[in-house]
DNA sequence: AAAAGTTGCAACCGCCTAGCC
DNA sequence: AGGCTAGGCGGTTGCAACTTT
């Protein structure tokens, strides 16, 4: 955490005046009270408009972080601790694409979680598994990864992170990094309100308010306990809405592009069954052991058993997945 | 009781992309 | 096409709080 600051550039007026630090509850409060009754516009604007010497970057982020009235704040349940770990294998470092899918949760918050307490257990059972104990061996997500993915730590290599591993009988990586993209593309996501309406539509209703999604069928999924998602459930609430899924794939350097091949305008009974067979192959058997997130990172050291071949062979068969245009 | 070490997490930084002109 | 700006993201930092010695 850091002191409350002015910023000590002096070449600029503004920039002079703009506070950096630790926000205090004055600054809360105009923030809040100007979100809560303006709503979200330009950052720079909600920034000047409610008084605050901040920048709007700074305000963005507290407001996502911190005051957003649907944050669930606390400790984090053990299912979600097990849907980040499964997230997480599949989507390595997208922490927000990992917060989308869990409601009321920030990706700072997910990737403060990740980097101290899950980390820590894993590094812990590594070396207590491991043949010769050894600490220096610990490779995160290495440990974690059902799917196979190899993974490494430095910057650079964050492509490699979700590269499959494949012996030597498997189709080309290709096809199975664009099966791969598919089924990212098919986790179930939840938007709580990042992406907020300029108009400020957002504050429509208490409590969460999931948006939906332009140009995307509106079905969604309603999730009950033991259902699609097996027994994961969410907070105390339990039962989840999850709006329509979004794409995942992204151009940026830091993730591995894998172009979707997935016609958007499908039919909805094939995310019904594509839903079904991707969450029943990488949730559903991890959650068959609920004695316990020990278990569970065991069973992930263990096992890595998420079966390629039989995903390529179910999801093959959907008309929407076109293989034909992989190189 | 005090110093040293560790942890948790809020906030910043730098990079990237999209949109606008 | 190129420059500028805002928003978004992941990585990193810094420090209060906590624990250990």
């Amino acid at each position: 955490m850091r002191k409350p600051e002015v910023s000590g550039k002096n070449n600029s007026n503004i920039n002079s005046k703009l506070r950096k630090g630790l926000w205090s509850p004055e600054e809360d409060d105009k923030l809040m009270n100007y979100m809560l009754n303006s709503g979200q516009g330009c950052w720079s604007d909600v920034a000047r408009n409610a008084g605050l010497q901040r920048c709007g970057k700074s305000c963005r982020l507290r407001w996502i972080n911190y005051l957003r009235p649907d944050l669930k704040r606390g400790a984090f349940s053990p299912q979600e601790e097990e849907l980040i770990v499964h997230l997480h294998s599949l989507l390595g470092n997208r922490w927000s694409q990992i917060a989308a899918r869990l409601p009321g949760r920030t990706d700072n918050e997910i990737k403060n979680f990740w980097n101290s307490t899950i980390k820590k257990r894993l590094k812990n059972l590594s070396s207590n598994t491991s043949p010769n104990g050894s600490e220096s061996s610990y490779e995160p997500n290495k440990d974690l990864n059902m799917a196979g993915f190899t993974t490494s730590n430095t910057h650079q290599d964050q492509h490699a992170d979700f590269m499959p591993m494949f012996n030597s009988s498997s189709p080309s990586p290709s096809m199975h990094a664009t099966v791969l993209n598919s089924i990212i593309d098919r986790l179930p996501l939840l938007d709580h309100g990042l992406n907020m309406p300029a108009s400020g539509g957002y504050f429509n209703g208490p409590g969460p308010c999931f948006s939906s999604q332009s140009g995307v069928d509106n079905k969604g999924f309603y999730l009950e306990s033991g259902g699609v998602f097996g027994s994961v459930n969410i907070g105390a609430e339990g039962d989840m809405y999850v709006p329509p899924l979004e794409s995942v794939s992204t151009t940026s350097d830091h993730n591995l592009k894998v172009e979707s091949t997935c016609n958007t305008d499908t039919n909805n009974s094939y995310f019904d069954d594509i839903n079904s067979i991707i969450l029943n192959n990488c949730i559903n058997k991890r959650t068959e052991n609920r004695s316990g997130l020990e278990n569970l990172f065991q069973e992930e050291l263990t096992m890595g058993e998420w079966d390629l071949e039989e995903l390529m062979k179910d999801v093959s068969s959907f008309p929407f997945l076109d293989f034909s245009n992989i190189q």
